[in-house]
DNA sequence: TGTCGATATGTACGAACGTACACATGAAGG
DNA sequence: CCTTCATGTGTACGTTCGTACATATCGACA
């Protein structure tokens, strides 16, 4: 039996896009036209694979918060030390926003969706579970949701403040959350 | 000269229209014709009263983020030592958000926004520095961005998260940074 | 009181939207 | 080779949108 045709990765190429369309123009700004121009697939497409406009945008978060936590769990993989942690933290608050300013807007774009639909709280959900699981590798479950709920705070702050506060700033307070 | 005619805080009940529905539906489902409803308005007094969406959104958000600003800085007004501080923190983070749901969502509706354009970062900005200022009253500088930073990332937690931490944990975190 | 101009409103238009659905396409099995 | 039918597409419909603009309304001043 096989492929019935020849585009089988074809859904995958629209969840790319609608996160493309998504980080240029907020949900607000998304559309089944838009992103099937994105993706180069007829607008007849978006309607095939998708239910609808909400389960498009449930799948293309799920796939950005997996993403996201990807890259979380590596940063800090291979940490031994105190030292090491910290300034791992650090880089992840400091670093990753300007490699890329979308997963601040996409993150953003989550949590609004979270904070009005439950559907959506799931992802965030997930995404907060699994960033403690990685977190309770060196540290205990309580330190874990405190730092957790640190690094988000330093990331929005860092992102959205006109005189954010330096790299040493952020060492400090995580250091105040690793035992010495 | 007086009142050219009868109904001089029109445009004041157009701007709470807009924030309720915005609480209500996010940007993304805010319209001018929604906005004319909810407030009573004819949808010709939108486009008479505000240039564009933006502007009306603009000045929406203004107000929304002065008015948070006014609550945080009465909780932490008449607080002069540091348990008291710790608690009256704790409650802004885990009382406020059950009181208004709403302010959740039309926190993260203005980050959103803020992410993508420069003209609503000036906002966040200016209600970052009056929360800074605020709590520079009882911590240094560098401390009050550190403190500043946490309280907003275990609000969002506590909000987004299936498990959130209860409220020795907050009151732990917090503790953290204010000197004994 | 009558007129004038600032203030405010109702309506209409073109663009963009989600969605439905008739139809094209081509691989699989007879 | 030909039929069949799951897979995929183009188009058209009804709705909602922002915006423009002609028109109505009424306070202020002569």
């Amino acid at each position: 039996m096989a492929t019935r045709r020849n585009d089988p990765d074809r859904r995958d190429r629209i969840i790319d896009a609608a996160l493309a369309v998504i980080a240029e123009g907020g949900v607000a700004g998304t559309s089944h036209r838009r992103v099937a121009d994105r993706a180069g697939v007829p607008l007849g497409s978006m309607t095939y694979h998708f239910t609808s406009m909400e389960e498009l945008l449930h799948e293309a978060f799920t796939r950005f918060a997996e993403r996201i936590s990807e890259r979380f769990a590596a940063r800090l993989s291979g940490v031994t030390h105190r030292g090491q942690l910290a300034s791992a933290i650090v880089d992840l608050v400091h670093s990753d926003l300007v490699e890329g300013p979308d997963d601040l807007v996409l993150t953003l774009e989550l949590y609004t969706l979270a904070a009005r639909k439950p559907s959506f709280r799931q992802i965030t959900h997930d995404w907060m579970r699994r960033s403690r699981d990685v977190l309770e590798q060196h540290v205990d479950a309580k330190t874990a949701h405190k730092l957790d709920a640190l690094i988000e705070g330093l990331f929005i702050h860092v992102s959205l403040d006109a005189t954010p506060h330096g790299r040493d700033v952020t060492r400090d307070a995580v250091l105040r959350f690793l035992p010495s």
